[in-house]
DNA sequence: CTTGCAACATGGTCTATACCAGTATATAAT
DNA sequence: ATTATATACTGGTATAGACCATGTTGCAAG
């Protein structure tokens, strides 16, 4: 074995994370220790860390630590479908918590949006989503009131794109979807369980029905660290 | 000033070199003599020298010296990953910057996206990207070698999907995309003119030939607040 | 119980030094 | 002149310490 020192102990650091030695999101000793514990000085474990860091295995914290990175939730946007299907397609338990669902007149952007007359009114939903109980996901929905006329809120609230299909038979046909980053605002923050400032991935999307109807217009801030979007084209 | 003194001396080595002291091909002075020069150790100015070498303006090789690589200029864009279709979109002039463009070994993590064989060496690109001269992402992408060679420089920064397919028949596929957000580190913020921890929307997308063979591995990092991503499905 | 602050821990940077394995070059032997 | 060899120089790796700014934590004051 003629590579250097920093290699091996990059290796061994690899493998003892693949043996399950740590988790995802879990600290792994620092590096004062770890020194130690390799027989090398600070400076040698450091460019061992580096080239796991770079791989992307590894992320390190200024006064916290340096932890075992963070598998992102993924959801395959290939077809137009809710939150539910994206958690349950990957193993994950979907849960949410409903922060507020008011019967309202539409803001001018929401109106816009939807393509709504003068008069029309608007179911607003907030909600937090979570995959396996950690919050994924800030969201409003804005759906014009004729679309859920005669659902509970509970059907509504659970599984809009299912509901829509069985009890009234409207299916959704594309979406336009745009995407942009941000920082948290303090009230997201604590709706999400991070800091004010932390990166949030922005996605607006408005949904049609097959004729062409807007019928949902969504606003949904993910917190960056932990969702990915998977694209397929 | 505030940033580290490895990237003050950075800076200076880059600034030398862009105002001629050393050309294409020269060798720079050892690591020892700079160091003296610049009043640090070693150690130090080889961290220096480590980020210039990581964006292509230096080649270093053992008992020979470091060397200034052969690297630079702008170029107009156009459809690698339709950035410069999603500008002109929006009336704003489209522009970039080759940070570096470099023959090397791939990553752990560029060697499985690609699929490569243990062997294989890959072309690494990176780009700043402009719209209205202002800095909007950076992107690094990583291309087998065996698919570029043959080809000059402009060809595969100018516009690889069209040479590829003029010059040697290779048709792009299908692409898979993975969109998240993250924070700014030091080094990106500075390219693209944001404060470190500013929000970024972070793009990898993984293109395909119709063969199925992976092609291009390419990592884009947006500012949040200037770029918008959209979608239609 | 909360709040504020001090002490501590952590990764980031930097120093000064040392030895190694390649490369280049001057020198000696042919 | 050619060849072999010793020497000097290069970047690569490694050490053992030091200080800094930031994040965490426990303890004291309210």
């Amino acid at each position: 074995m003629g590579s250097p020192v920093y290699i091996q102990i990059h290796n061994e650091i690899k493998k003892a994370i693949e043996a399950g030695k740590w988790s995802v999101g879990d600290r792994i000793p620092s590096e004062r220790e770890l020194a130690v514990q390799f027989h090398v000085s600070r400076m040698t474990l450091r460019q061992a860390i580096q080239t796991l860091v770079e791989e992307g295995i590894l992320e390190r914290f200024v006064g916290s630590g340096t932890f075992v990175a963070n598998q992102k939730v993924q959801e395959k946007m290939s077809g137009v479908t809710g939150f539910t299907d994206l958690m349950l397609a990957q193993g994950k338990k979907p849960s949410s918590k409903t922060i507020s669902y008011h019967v309202m007149s539409p803001s001018l952007s929401e109106s816009e949006k939807l393509k709504l007359k003068d008069d029309t009114q608007v179911l607003r939903m907030e909600r937090v989503r979570y995959g396996d109980d950690v919050p994924i996901s800030f969201e409003v929905a804005t759906i014009p009131l004729e679309i859920v006329e005669g659902l509970s809120k509970q059907e509504v609230s659970e599984s809009l794109y299912r509901t829509l299909e069985t009890k009234k038979g409207l299916i959704p046909g594309h979406a336009k979807q745009m995407v942009s980053a941000s920082s948290a605002s303090e009230r997201i923050a604590e709706y999400l369980d991070i800091k004010r400032g932390d990166a949030i991935l922005r996605l607006r999307q408005i949904s049609y029905l097959q004729d062409g109807r807007p019928f949902e217009y969504v606003r949904t801030q993910y917190v960056g660290e932990r969702f990915e979007f998977v694209l397929e084209k």
